[in-house]
DNA sequence: CCAATATGTGAATGGTTGTTCATATGAGCA
DNA sequence: TGCTCATATGAACAACCATTCACATATTGG
């Protein structure tokens, strides 16, 4: 029953289901605040870089020693420490130290959820346990 | 070096339920694809600007027009237009014509589903008829 | 047609960022 | 004790990016 598109033309500034842009002022009210915005941005940022996403899908499968990670994704075992550092200021990878080795896992739920979502959104061929194996 | 034990934990890569690294061959085996990460860190990066986490936060709520978005969020209409252009390249948002107004809104919607997400992680306060304490 | 409005765009710029190279720390091993 | 492996870090450099300013395009109203 969408169809009905007339009538409410005079009473629709408050609720949006016609092709009627949204005035300014309403939609300010309705953002969301700086911190939020901020720590949005931030979140996604650290995930815009296609090293990082690496790293962190790696992470997907469960924790890792910083050099096979680098092995794993392809860069030196120098820019994964980089990486990984940041991602730890973060607060989005955690780090487990053994002896000399360092293991890394990823500690943050929100970051988890957002790069499986986007991952699936792309078709991944991800995880572990998937379909058997090639060859 | 390294093959000690190295060599038959490829052999045991069944279930991770323990504390145990993931080797590098297997992580990087599951890794997606060049291809999806490339695109996936490529939404992330347009997400992870503050000026465009705003404007799409507004345009959550239904199309808007240029000038109106630059006033509520509070940035340059040249800005929001270039902004505008980066996500429109991008598919992310699409527009259409009335006359000289340019109504904006968003196309994409895995991009909203991880905007929508990541807000909802920090707790905004945004959508149009969002916490009931009003009335 | 002219002026005003709404949006789009190009160049310049100041700031940020990811990588590399060299080196440092620190734990295990012979 | 020295030596080597695993990781961390700092400086430097190039690449990228978002904003601003000035101007261009296009549409409506008078």
């Amino acid at each position: 029953m969408t169809s009905s598109e007339a009538g409410d033309a005079a009473a629709a500034v408050a609720v949006t289901a016609v092709p009627t842009p949204v005035p300014a002022a309403a939609a300010r009210a309705a953002l969301p605040h700086d911190d939020a915005v901020e720590h949005v941005a931030d979140v996604f940022s650290l995930l815009g870089d296609p090293a990082r996403v690496r790293i962190l899908s790696a992470l997907l499968n469960g924790r890792m020693r910083v050099r096979d990670l680098a092995a794993a994704v392809g860069s030196s075992e120098s820019s994964v420490s980089h990486a990984l550092r940041l991602l730890r200021a973060h607060r989005v990878v955690s780090v487990h130290r053994h002896g000399r080795e360092a293991h890394y896992e990823i500690d943050d739920a929100h970051v988890r959820a957002l790069l499986q979502l986007a991952l699936d959104h792309v078709g991944h061929a991800n995880p572990l346990h998937p379909v058997g194996d090639e060859h």
